[in-house]
DNA sequence: TCTTGACTTTGACGCAGCGTCAACCCCGCA
DNA sequence: TGCGGGGTTGACGCTGCGTCAAAGTCAAGA
């Protein structure tokens, strides 16, 4: 019989961890003095503190490894702990990986430009949202701009505010085309087939932006010039995390619309659509 | 300005966490009402916020983040900090692949064998005894087994019980040698040459056993007839924890040895000194 | 104007697995 | 009998929030 620090050198474990799993009741002292509280161990319990040392070790709670100790677990049910563990380990070792790759590229940034920019790349969700908008050909960013504007104008007078939710451009380019394939429009708080025109006899149709699991996603200043550094910030961050672009690129404006209308200090969100790739 | 709620679902982060960072002085709120305390925040903070989840996301802390967002940190300071972070994931990344080849070996026997056996594998480091041992060849476990027993009396009655620790067996096969060369003597609580006689004229020799920084242990009764099954399961942890052994196995007995000299009850550890393999 | 009901506030506990005091008791040896 | 190195229980700490609980606020409908 040894006392609880003995053991515990034996062991190689802490004479905390001892007492732990004695409260938890996993590994009881083989005799405890009922007048001190001296606990007091067999090596013959080594054995049994070793079992818990390895099942932890495969990654059990000790929660789990109780019962297993009483022997009150089949081996199927077993068999099911494991490959839900295995699950687990995969996942969490698929996550560090993304951020292994995820801090190098930003030590190789660092290296490259002495500095840290557009760290604030986030992964999010996005529902479904009713949408209200108009798709067109432009030729260049000069017929963008004021198309936008009207948009913006538009809607903000023509939309109520309560129906109204946020300016967004989505690049429909699917092909590399020279032309610029665009969608701008509002998203609404609830579905709505709203009689919107636009300076011209256009008017914006109804449709629905579909939900996007997992989007990529930057904020910039919306008069900020440097929009493809944010563009190619984002781009780093898909690559790095080892994502592939799975959809058009969104641009929202989370600030409303204000006149005068010029988007000055404006925020822009970008959001690319992204799916684990191997 | 929206409220906590608003602005959290915006995020995609919880009503909890805005708080929370508001009280490390991580993102306090554009602004506070100061009768109320309602917490109102500006879409302008956006930004500030995905700066905090993007350097989370690489894996700092809170309280590594605070400083960062103060520009309180030079680039190199920076990259200090993530290169410690790329070695922790590293080593960590490495940790879960050993768990996970565990653990797949050990699904693997449950479907070869329906159950589970010899989980008690664990790692340990050793540090470096005094011994006091003879080697010798043999050329069978027959010749062994007296031999074992003579020196366990021996060294019972010749070695004082504060100096005589435990007997331990060395495979010292290092050839594939058909006879068994084994060294077998007593660990010792200190230094000591002390003078300690076989039965037939032979004496015990002092050295020192080399510390060892990891070892795969198991412990099985001495009496137990399957001490393959142990030897086996060790051979199986090594590999599924992708290591390889790195130096000559021992044999710990544990109890010590009491009259009748039968090993009766005893318990065995078996030690193979290991080193991480690629 | 009053009542709802949805939100918000602060404050506290919980989690996983122990490490680390603190205050006090016990054991064996000289 | 004193002492030094054990042991005991009990409590808090750590990380990053989730999850109540009690109580105060806000906006809209009757």
């Amino acid at each position: 019989m040894f006392r609880i620090g003995e053991f515990a050198q034996i062991a190689q474990v802490s004479g905390r961890q001892l007492r732990f799993y004695d409260q938890l009741g996993l590994l009881r002292p083989a005799h405890t003095d009922p007048e001190t509280g001296y606990r007091y161990y067999s090596i013959q319990q080594l054995p049994a503190l070793n079992r818990i040392l390895a099942l932890k070790d495969l990654g059990l709670s000790l929660d789990q490894i109780g019962p297993l100790l009483a022997n009150q677990i089949s081996p199927s049910e077993l068999r099911a702990m494991l490959t839900m563990k295995r699950a687990q380990i995969e996942q969490s070792l698929g996550e560090e990986q993304a951020r292994l790759r995820h801090i190098e590229s930003r030590i190789a940034q660092i290296d490259r430009q002495g500095g840290i920019e557009d760290y604030d790349v986030i992964l999010k969700s996005v529902p479904a949202t009713p949408f209200l908008s108009l798709r067109n050909s432009f030729d260049g960013m000069d017929e963008v701009v004021p198309m936008v504007r009207a948009i913006a104008e538009a809607g903000t007078r023509q939309i109520g505010p309560a129906l109204r939710d946020k300016l967004i451009v989505i690049a429909r380019n699917d092909v590399d085309d020279e032309r610029l394939d665009l969608e701008i429009g509002f998203s609404l708080t609830r579905p709505s087939n709203a009689n919107v025109r636009i300076a011209g006899s256009r008017a914006l149709q109804p449709s629905e932006l579909p939900a996007v699991p997992a989007m990529a996603t930057i904020v910039r200043p919306g008069t900020n010039a440097a929009s493809h550094t944010s563009f190619g910030a984002v781009g780093a961050w898909i690559e790095a995390n080892g994502c592939a672009i799975a959809g058009p690129c969104r641009e929202v404006f989370l600030e409303p619309i204000t006149d005068p209308p010029g988007f000055a200090g404006a925020l822009v969100e970008i959001q690319f659509p992204v799916r684990r790739a191997a």
